[in-house]
DNA sequence: TCTGGCACTCAAAGCTGTCGAGTGCCAAGC
DNA sequence: GCTTGGCACTCGACAGCTTTGAGTGCCAGA
């Protein structure tokens, strides 16, 4: 006996019942839902087919099923229809994000907008820096002997860091190293900026060359090892709309969100580019962060891949709903930066 | 029949109980485990006073007292002992803040720390732009018409904004406009520059004036009106430790923590300097806090005020314990600042 | 003014029985 | 050979009941 057609309707059934009542969905409330054409004693056979191969499985006896992740995964993969954003969702995002005036401003109305058209926690991770490039770096005099290093890169992030001098440097020599660096660094890719910094070490003047070196080495700290990644997040309070699937507690799960390297985690690796990424339960190796999916993708200016965008929810959650969401506002993010 | 100082010590007593082990304290139970040097039944009738008088209530006939309200102001106006952080906490908060090498990083430091003394939600404002003055100001050209503007302040921050201007601006006048705008704001407080911009527009060359009066809107749009405020929180994991005090639902609170406005107003008036303030229950009029108290201060270089910091907890907190990591945490920050 | 004693109250916890949604299995039907 | 209606069975949820015990208020006596 093998999987037919009307077994994968079964299970597409169980699971748009189940993610929209949270309840266990037993044989007759299906046939009253869904016109399957067959009796409920059918479909009990076929339920027992789909708990027997692992698809979903039942709480106790004498309770409705409910999907595993194997269940759902089938789903995503196979089963799940389009449900595109309705107009007005749409025109909201545009109008929405329109409204940004920079970097800060696009990231924050995302990940709020996300939050709110999925209701569930939205996580968005500022344009990586290692994707970015130089597009200027200024200098700032603070006091005598220390300065402020201002970055700005071409995907709109600014980032600043003090530079403290062993001795003074004059407002001269400030403009002097402003000028080399940049004539050095401006579009050079911050992943290959380390050959570039020491090159300007090398070439620095015998009197330039103390303030260079403390200069490149907080270059080096503040763009390369830092790995200095900025993330937003927006909705925790949607968690509690589904305390329940987390086994009570929140505890765990806002304990992962507040770490920036588990969120980063969940994103997904950029380099897989911009497709869309689905882990359900387990399948992201987070301890206390089982028992939820994460929808992610990447987000870009004109195809390229800057960083990642994504919602975290219950595995139980709409998962064709969130994912238009978040197509949505990737793309329309990603045509935004683009325009910068 | 008046209030002794028996009763405060049974009151001081309920209090310190009930935080303890979140459970109504009855007389008996409160004589077993405080010298009071009187049986449970002159506790019962010191109770009762101290019921009617609205210091304590029971949830129920026949369950022992929990402070309301009123009996925390009292606590915390008269009766609390001062609780000084151990040794190693007060070397952690060194260590840890030491290392912060600019503001986001001590902001961040900040924040975490605090939520993980007191083991409860964390709030902290980076500075307020309206208590800061320029530093410096820079425009880079970003493409034909379009220039970032960024903005370096005495505390450390650093905002920008992405300016477009209507018809492209050479080199040499970004130079120029640039070491205008810097001769001229450089050095004034935030809530004053509007009539300095205002004077910049005025005295620029009819050449420069269009650029000029662009770049002043911006201005104006950015430093005043928007009235920038950035806020850092951490810790909300810790909300679930007290799950049973709000009433079942995390909901309310979570979405009022990510209102900034919310925010700002819990951590206080600036204006009313650096003393400690404690709002408790109510005291706070903004729905869905109820049921939480909120200990804040302000801090900033040099006995100045530019900012506000603070933990938000079930009203039901340990008033002392938090009572002296807010205020340690702040003087800490505060002296950090002072050497920037 | 304090104390011990006593009757009273009531939430929490445990126990029981009923209800009903859901199941598996089977023999009959298409 | 799949599908179906029927039937006995299971078991969580719920409501109602009792018991338990911590806690109270009041009172008479020290």
């Amino acid at each position: 006996m093998s999987m037919g057609d009307r077994r994968l309707d079964v299970l597409r059934a169980i699971v748009e019942d189940y993610v929209l009542t949270q309840e266990p969905v037993g044989s007759k409330s299906l046939v009253s839902r869904h016109a399957l054409g067959v009796s409920s004693a059918t479909i009990r056979n076929d339920m027992a087919f789909l708990e027997e191969e692992g698809y979903i499985r039942q709480p106790h006896t004498s309770a409705g099923r409910v999907p595993t992740n194997k269940g759902y995964r089938l789903f995503v993969d196979r089963l799940s229809k389009i449900k595109p954003l309705t107009a007005a969702e749409r025109r909201a995002v545009h109008r929405f994000l329109d409204e940004a005036v920079d970097l800060n401003d696009v990231v924050h109305r995302t990940v709020r907008l996300l939050a709110q058209l999925t209701r569930q926690v939205a996580v968005v991770q500022y344009p990586s820096l290692s994707r970015s490039s130089v597009r200027h770096l200024e200098l700032v005099r603070l006091a005598p002997g220390r300065l402020m290093l201002v970055m700005i890169t071409d995907t709109g992030r600014v980032e600043q860091r003090i530079v403290d001098f062993p001795a003074d440097v004059s407002d001269e020599d400030v403009l002097t190293l402003r000028s080399l660096v940049n004539d050095k660094l401006v579009g050079v890719r911050l992943t290959e900026t380390p050959m570039e910094i020491q090159a300007l070490v090398d070439e620095s003047s015998p009197q330039l060359r103390p303030a260079m070196t403390t200069l490149s080495t907080v270059l080096l700290e503040t763009l390369v090892e830092r790995g200095e990644e900025r993330i937003a997040l927006a909705g925790t309070a949607n968690l509690t709309r589904h305390a329940l699937d987390f086994s009570g507690s929140l505890r765990p799960i806002l304990e992962a969100l507040e770490e920036e390297v588990v969120l980063l985690k969940l994103l997904g690796e950029i380099d897989s580019g911009a497709t869309l990424r689905i882990t359900i339960g387990e399948e992201n190796d987070i301890v206390g962060l089982d028992g939820t999916s994460v929808v992610s993708t990447g987000y870009g200016p004109a195809g390229s891949v800057v960083g990642g965008l994504g919602v975290v929810g219950p595995t139980r959650m709409d998962y064709p709903g969130t994912i238009a969401a978040v197509r949505t506002v990737a793309r329309y993010v990603s045509e935004i930066l683009a325009q910068n």
